[in-house]
Order: structure tokens, then C-alpha cells, then sequence
DNA sequence: TGGAGGGCTAGAGTTACTCTAACTTATTTT
DNA sequence: AAAATAAGTTAGAGTAACTCTAGCCCTCCA
């Protein structure tokens, strides 16, 4: 039920520094620590990484989680707020989504010419 | 067939800034100058910037950038280095999909679990 | 007991912008 | 004609989000 940072780092896929990082800027709670000043996780510590990562992978900056942990922290009376919050990053993922298929056909594009110029260049005389 | 700054910029969304910076950094060509010292760019340039923006949307660095554009100016005998570069990034661009459409669910799910307290909160007396 | 392994903090370095200051030039407006 | 507006220029400072370094502490196992 106790975890190690190297044990939250792999199980989340950030490092240690990114976690202490995260936690000094406000949007990871501040954890318990042992008799020699050593972090100690539990399961809900992984689960508070994990939804700080979805939301950074949306390129939600940092400030607005941490708006979006204190609303969180405030109760029920914060939902609608909080709801529209993850409405809003649900649209930019699906834009993002959008603009990915973009750059992968432009890059289908570059490639079929790219092989069209390198069987050009191997019929060479 | 000549462009101005502003208008670059507001054909492929970069700002003055970025360009000029990129410009900086060698991943976009030097272009002319009126003479005032003021630039003058073609519709190539633009062409540029969007492959430029391609290959930064899908979290290039701007150093590796400008080795492709190095390999791009030396000729032919770089195709198929070039080849492996863009099939390296369509492999990444297909990974962030994949990831983007995961964190689309979770954020999905997350919204269910906030509709699902809403409607309990209102059902309070 | 000594060395590997992990953890701690403070702070420097990196990347890719992004903005500011201070200035010139060109075009409108009064 | 003078003034305001808009666009351009450079050099360089500032920012976000890591990412790494230095220097130290603690513990565990051979």
C-alpha cells in the first residue's frame, strides 16, 4: 500500500524530478514522509499523477491544473466550473487528434515523394 | 507572388516572432530583403514554414529540424536518410495519436463520474 | 566497514518560444 | 505639414516545463 518515489516514477512513467517538480508547483499533494525525511505514496497519490498527466498531455499548462486541483480540493460546489474545465480540454484533444491525422498525411505526402525521387535516382545510367 | 511578414505569419499561423527566431535557429531559409532591410518572402517560404511546423507538431526538435534541412540542401545522396527520419516521425505521430485517444477516454470518463456527482448533488433535499 | 543504491535539497541549464525596448519607415488622418 | 498608426528591424530579457548537477544523508548487504 506504501510506495517508494522510484516505484510511483515507474508505475506513472515520470521521473522523480518531474514528481517533486510537480508536487513544489502545487499540483501534486504533499505527501507523507518517514523518520528520515523520505517520501512515502499510496495508491490515490497515483491516481492524483495520473490525471495530472492526462491533463498535461491535453497541453494544459501547469497553473491551470493546479486551478483545476484546488477546485477539486474545494467540494462539490466547484463541479459545474470543473466540468466545463475538462469539456474544454476535451475539445482541444479532439482538435489535437484533428491536427495530427493532418501532419501524418503530410507526412505519407513527403514520404511517397521521397520515394518517388529515390527510385528516380536508382534508374540512374 | 511577394509576401510581407505579417502576411507569412497569418498564412501559417506562426507569429513574426517564431519566424524570425526560426530563422535564427537555421530551419527556415535566409530570405531577402527590400531596401529598407525589410524581408521579402515567396510562396516557397511559406512552404517551408509548413514543413517546418509539420515536423514541430510532432515534437521534432528544432536542432534535429535543421539537420533534415541541412540533409535537404546537400542533394539527392541524402534521400534515404531522409526516408528514415520521416518514417521515424510517423511512427511517433501515430504513437500520439494513440496516446491522444487514450486521454480522450479517460477524459470522457472522468466527465461521466462528474455528471454522475452533479445529479446526485441535485438530488439532495 | 565500505560501497552500492536510493533519497533529499538548492539551484543551474535547456528548449522553444514569447515578449520588451528602442528604433526606422510607410501610410493615413487631421 | 504634423501627428498618429501600423508594420518592420535588432538585441536581449523572460517564461514554462522540465531536466540535470552537486553535494549531502541514510540504509542495507556482503
Amino acid at each position: 500500500m506504501a510506495y517508494t518515489m522510484k516505484e510511483v516514477a515507474e508505475r506513472t512513467g515520470a521521473s522523480p524530478h518531474t514528481l517533486r517538480f510537480y508536487e513544489k508547483e502545487g499540483v501534486l499533494p504533499i505527501p507523507d514522509r518517514d523518520a528520515n525525511g523520505v517520501r512515502i505514496f499510496n495508491e490515490h497519490y497515483i491516481d492524483c499523477v495520473d490525471t495530472v498527466q492526462a491533463l498535461r498531455s491535453t497541453g494544459l499548462p501547469l497553473a491551470e491544473i493546479k486551478q483545476y486541483v484546488e477546485l477539486y480540493k474545494s467540494g462539490e460546489q466547484t463541479l459545474p466550473l470543473r466540468r466545463t474545465m475538462l469539456v474544454v480540454q476535451k475539445n482541444k484533444v479532439e482538435d489535437q487528434i484533428a491536427r495530427l491525422i493532418k501532419t501524418l498525411e503530410k507526412l505519407n505526402y513527403k514520404l511517397a515523394l521521397v520515394d518517388a525521387q529515390e527510385s528516380q535516382f536508382s534508374k540512374l545510367p
